[in-house]
DNA sequence: AAGATAATTTCAAGTCATTTGCAAAAATGT
DNA sequence: ACATTTTTGCAAATGACTTGAAATTATCTT
C-alpha cells in the first residue's frame, strides 16, 4: 500500500523523485503530463528529464498509463483496472471529466475476431463545456 | 464531386499541392502522416510546410479529419460522417484495420447530460496483429 | 486576356515536447 | 561500509510541426 514497497514490487529503486511522482499521480485526480508534475512538485525537486524518465519506467512496470488528447502531449494516470474510465475534454479550457462508460464486450469480441492479443484501447470525447459557450 | 470543384466550394483556392493532396486522400485508405503524404506523392511536388499548411486548412474546412495514435504524429483521413468508423493499430508494425463499430448513442446521451456542445470523440484500439506475435 | 490584388508556396529558422550521452551522485547488494 | 548497479543532472540532440518574409501563383476586375 505504501510507496516505497510499490516502486519495490515493480522492480524499481527508490529514490526521492519517483517517490514524489508516484505520490503525486496517487494523490490526484487527471491524468497529468510532465511538464505539469514537473511544475506541481516544485521545479527543483528534479531535472525534467528524470520526470520523463521516472515516468516511462512507471509505465513500463504498470503502474500508470498513457493518456493521449491529441495535442501532442502525453499525459500519465494511475493504472487502476478497477477504476477504467475514459475521459471528456472541453476543447477551450482542456479542462477533464472523467466518463464511467465501458463496453469491453465488444472489445472482447474484436480480439477474438482478428487475432489480436495484448488489447487496449483508447476513448476520448471533445467537446465545449457549458461554461466556454459563453 | 471532383477535386477542384471540393475546394472551391470549401472556400479554398485551387493549387497543384492542394489537389494532388486532397486527390491522394480520396483515392487511398487509412489515415496518414503528413510526411508519408510528402513521400508518396514526391519530395520535390512542394515542400513539407505546404502539406502542413494544406492539411491543416483542409481540417478547418472540414474536409479531413485529425487521428492520433498516441506516437506523437498527427495523421489525417477524409471526413466522410457515412463511413464513420475507428481503428484497429498494431503497436508492432503500425499496421491500421478499420473497425465499423459505432455506439453514438452514449455519446448523444453524454452530450445532453454534461451540457457539452460540439462534440466528438476518438476511439483507437491498439493490439499486437498475429503476424506479429512470433 | 492583362494587370492588380489576394492567397499560397518556399526556404530557413524557430518551437516545443521529449530523448539521449555521459559524468556525477545516490541506491542496492554483500 | 564498500563495491556495484541505477539513477540523476546537464546540455545537446531529435523530430514533428510552425512561422516569417520574400517570391510565386491564383483569383478578381475590367
Amino acid at each position: 500500500m505504501n510507496l516505497k514497497d510499490g516502486l519495490k514490487n515493480a522492480g524499481l529503486s527508490v529514490t526521492k523523485p519517483r517517490l514524489a511522482i508516484l505520490n503525486y499521480l496517487k494523490k490526484n485526480h487527471g491524468p497529468f503530463s510532465a511538464d505539469e508534475i514537473h511544475k506541481a512538485l516544485g521545479l527543483d525537486l528534479c531535472d525534467q528529464a528524470t520526470i520523463y524518465r521516472c515516468l516511462s519506467s512507471f509505465e513500463q512496470k504498470g503502474l500508470i498509463k498513457k493518456c493521449f488528447f491529441g495535442d501532442d502531449v502525453v499525459r500519465y494516470e494511475i493504472d487502476d483496472p478497477s477504476h477504467h474510465h475514459h475521459h471528456l475534454i472541453c476543447k477551450t479550457c482542456k479542462k477533464v471529466e472523467k466518463v464511467s462508460f465501458c463496453f469491453l464486450k465488444e472489445v472482447d469480441k474484436m480480439l477474438g475476431q482478428k487475432g489480436y492479443i495484448d488489447l487496449e484501447h483508447s476513448l476520448e470525447f471533445f467537446g465545449i463545456c457549458p461554461s466556454c459557450q459563453h
